[in-house]
DNA sequence: CATGAATGAGCGTTCATTCAT
DNA sequence: CATGAATGAACGCTCATTCAT
């Protein structure tokens, strides 16, 4: 495809194509972008900053992106993807303790800063029609999430009936979202809480079981 | 000369002191920047929006308040003030349905802005030491809070292990912040959504309790 | 016009007139400016700093002055006035060593600022007429002192010619000032120092002595 | 589709390198900064006035400058270059005439308003240790000139004694800045009331002269 | 494609000034 | 007369963005 791979001077690493550079300045870019927006915000985000914390200038910035919105909308859809990849090594836990397990993993991860992100998306939308969609695609594809988490419970698990079924979607995510931003603001949210926390909402007291014929 | 004293009319609106303005000031100043550090962010809202949309000038601003920090730490610390003054009627509540009619109250509210707050309140907490000291006291009372309610409880709610109940505390917190920027992301949360979510954890399945003799 | 005078109770400390408390005010505030002017510069000076530290509020500025530059060229007036009064006590110095004694005078003085005042005067001429009208008035009243002092000569002291008479009063000015303004920059400007540059001048080996029939 | 490098004139005008643009900005800002804080002081000289005169944007400065600060440091260690690279013509002037023609030097020139950045850099002093030392690399540095000049004396010109050398330096300096500076309040001095100052100080009736053995 | 000098809008803040008290 | 809250112009500076190199 590229010229470099037609030489056969011996196996020594081949130059990147230029697709692949650029490709690599993005993820460098986006990565960066990760970080300064959590601890600066949208706004507080200076495009210097994230291009230096990247090791680049100002810009190959512009020559990536349009312009700041993108890069927060592009990293956005980054993140969602690789929560995706993550899923099924979660749904695959043991049946047996499918909530422990979950909760171990919602307290070992690195700091969670997908919570800022959505704050951030969600000052975007009212001039960004791009980012009321992607925010929505966002929350609606986790909601799916826990769903598919719901599909394959067991009788550990709560069966609600339909009426229920979505708002206890909802519920979930509300828990593992306030736990992820309390967490953030310097509560401690151990692997217990976070269980006492998915527990309880999956067997929630008030919740109308589904009636098996 | 003036009507203040002259007229006898009891309670004629006689003309305010100077003392009675600037506290209207403030007053309009805060109200103005709930809103727009709610839209904006600490970062993104201009002190020229906030002065705007109260009425006055830039320069008013800067009468009443020494930066634009100082004017996030007083808001904050006023809504602390407000929640802890309704606080005592959500107590009253009914004991029978207490969970149910706080599940009703936390969704009627106006939207509910006290997150984003917080949010902004973590961001200047790296250089601002009163940030870091206020967003510990907002979230200790607010535990405080919630731990109150745990003691006002009858054999309707859980009576957790010592060492479950500050957990406990922390997750019921978690899920209410959790719905309410959920709600703010544009997902809907209803009343029964919050019975859902405040019932599980009050009852969790896994909570240890107290052994009662 | 006030109560305090009229009523005879004794001799008690009278209340101040209204007059003469005003002018009080008005001395404090240009006291306080001569401080300011000099270690801020003209546009550096804020009333707030000139006012505080008076131990007055921004409005006591205003009810005295109309502007800065009226207080700059107010303060300045009253430094010509000053310096005139102690004129004729260094005039009446011993005549054996009139030179010696005026250097000394010069140097143990408190730290001039009338230069830094002249410069700010000079800025102001541009814009405001009084200011070039004063300016011209300070300069030629001080190049009169200096001449005042030419009279005054015996034979220790230099007898020009008419043609340089203006010439020689310049350079002793020059002198005077220059050396105020580099005491000012940090550079030590000792009494002999001084002597060295006023004997020098005065008796100047290249000056056309007057020719006496 | 340029003409830089292959027309073959030898020195035609190529297109300028991005490092000699650059230089032209500082330069041209420079020389604009030199008239606008002389006419107008540090703190009364505002930014876009120096890039308007020089005919950039507000942002072009601070592509060049950190501060406005730095530009007067900037602006006045030029100025001393300037200088220094000026003094071997003086010193190599004739040496029968050599305090006239100092003095016809001194008058011709174009204003002068080193003095006045002086001033500026006084001010400056208090908080900015660099503008502290530069002052006092200024000040020591003419100082030199001015005793290299004495150096170079024949007859003509005074040989103090040890104890008097520094002094009479500090004396002649004295005299040129004061002439200086009146110059700028406007009085006017020409060529030969500066002779009859620098003779003057230099031939100083009071001075021990060294002893010849 | 990446660089970084230059642009210019916009922001936080200061400050001279006004005016109701 | 003095006070100080409020005004609003101006300033220093930052930063998203452009474009010649």
């Amino acid at each position: 495809m590229s010229a470099d791979t037609t030489d056969g001077h011996g196996a020594g690493r081949r130059r990147r194509t230029r697709a692949e550079q650029q490709a690599e300045t993005r993820a460098r870019l986006i990565e960066a972008a990760a970080e300064v927006f959590a601890s600066h915000g949208f706004e507080g985000a200076s495009i210097d900053l994230i291009t230096e914390r990247a090791g680049y200038s100002r810009g190959a910035f512009y020559s990536n992106f349009s312009d700041k919105a993108e890069l927060l909308l592009e990293l956005s859809a980054v993140r969602m993807g690789d929560f995706a990849r993550v899923l099924p090594d979660i749904l695959a836990a043991s049946d047996e303790d499918r909530i422990g397990e979950a909760a171990r993993w919602l307290t070992d991860q690195p700091p969670h800063t997908e919570v800022l992100l959505l704050v951030e998306l969600a000052r975007l939308r009212d001039e960004h029609t791009d980012a009321q969609q992607l925010l929505a695609r966002l929350t609606d594809s986790t909601l799916g999430f826990v769903d598919d988490v719901l599909d394959e419970a067991d009788e550990t698990l709560a069966t609600p009936a339909a009426h229920d079924r979505l708002r206890l979607t909802r519920a979930i995510l509300a828990a593992i979202t306030g736990a992820q931003l309390l967490r953030h603001l310097g509560v401690e949210m151990d692997a217990r809480t976070m269980e006492l926390l998915l527990a309880g909402v999956l067997r929630s007291p008030v919740l109308t079981e589904e009636t098996v014929s």
